[in-house]
DNA sequence: TAGATTGTTAATCGATTAACAATC
DNA sequence: TAGATTGTTAATCGATTAACAATC
């Protein structure tokens, strides 16, 4: 679909400029070098102009780039603000905390359901969610096109429900059990916690400094 | 400290070869080659010989390696079960969520008390932990020899909390909040939830496929 | 124009993969 | 022993960094 493919690594760097940059124009800063950025960021300069050139000429030769401009054609290239809608499977104290969290509606991401298998809370709603059972699954993100679900569930239910996604057609899958999942026609991207906190035991117990 | 430094990517891995080998012990499996982790993991089996061999040699030529001996050694390697004393800063979602998985406990780390700003909460326990208020952080840091610091607070007071806990001698920040930390001599490991989202995204828009 | 900084090509570095001798 | 698979060196690949001509 792209001419070349984009790295993956330089896809992960995205949303790190975005932040720089969205703190830059709040600070009222209009144009910014490659060098400055890199400074900031802890980057390498040439990487930067690297990193954006694989997806445009952003900047002007002598001047630098546009913050605000430079700032919304990323926001752009990832997608950001288009209006998403997502739903989390697994109603949970994990569930329940994404579901709260405010930042995911600025960027376009909706959080339009929730679903379960404990009778208990199902059809209770949390931040104005709605917890509805594990049968509805399949039918509801069919005909509501949900794009993303968000899979909170123990590490056993995981693979049936995204087995369950991918027959509804859901697009992409947010994986935060440690389950590895199976999948195919499929984007799953995978938050794992206990990886993230193992790495930095390592790194504590071997005084590992960048 | 180490004879050659073990690269970032490696020590990324190791988890994943943790989790693989568990399931394996789990499913009564003794020995395993580098050939069959590689299929079962979607990894070159150069790479995992490479990788295992930074460490020491766990295998056994013309065999391949035992599977609960191996699974011990990188468990080992990554210091798990040493009995690691963590604290939550902010009590909200987040916090109580990450206090209420059972999954740390088994690996040996401890979440022993949050912190908190909000005088409506301080003094309640969540999960049979204590919300204490933030005043005494540095003090209970100190007097208790934290290990890890989990930061679930806005991104405003990230550094302000990031800045106590440097003080107080912790040596490891995880990191759940947005902001970028400013650190010396501590272990800064961040969990960007909305960079993952995105780039979830960009890969759904873009039809990404591995 | 002179100075600055991009866009882009070339060089370097490091990680992944291949190959194979060592050896169980 | 013969067969299998590791440990390890060598080759390849890709990402990072340096360099500089283009140009604002």
């Amino acid at each position: 679909m792209n001419e070349r493919r984009i790295p993956e690594v330089v896809i992960r760097r995205l949303p790190k400029y975005l932040r720089r940059l969205q703190e830059l124009e709040e600070e009222g800063v209009l144009r910014v070098s490659s060098l400055q950025l890199s400074h900031q960021m802890g980057l390498n300069a040439s990487q930067i102009r690297q990193d954006l050139n694989l997806f445009g000429g952003f900047g002007q030769q002598g001047y630098g780039y546009l913050v605000t401009n430079l700032k919304e054609s990323i926001a752009d290239i990832l997608g950001l603000e288009q209006g998403k809608k997502m739903i989390i499977i697994g109603a949970g104290n994990m569930g329940i905390s994404l579901a709260s969290y405010k930042g995911f509606i600025k960027k376009g991401f909706n959080i339009v359901k929730m679903f379960d298998v404990n009778p208990n809370i199902i059809g209770k709603s949390y931040r104005g969610i709605e917890v509805l059972a594990m049968e509805k699954l399949k039918d509801y993100c069919m005909e509501n096109a949900i794009d993303v679900g968000i899979i909170t569930t123990p590490k056993e239910h995981a693979q049936g429900v995204a087995d369950i996604l991918m027959e509804a057609k859901v697009k992409g899958i947010w994986n935060f059990s440690p389950a590895d999942i199976n999948a195919k026609d499929i984007i799953v991207e995978d938050v794992r916690l206990s990886d993230s906190l193992y790495v930095l035991n390592y790194k504590m117990n071997n005084n590992y400094i960048d």
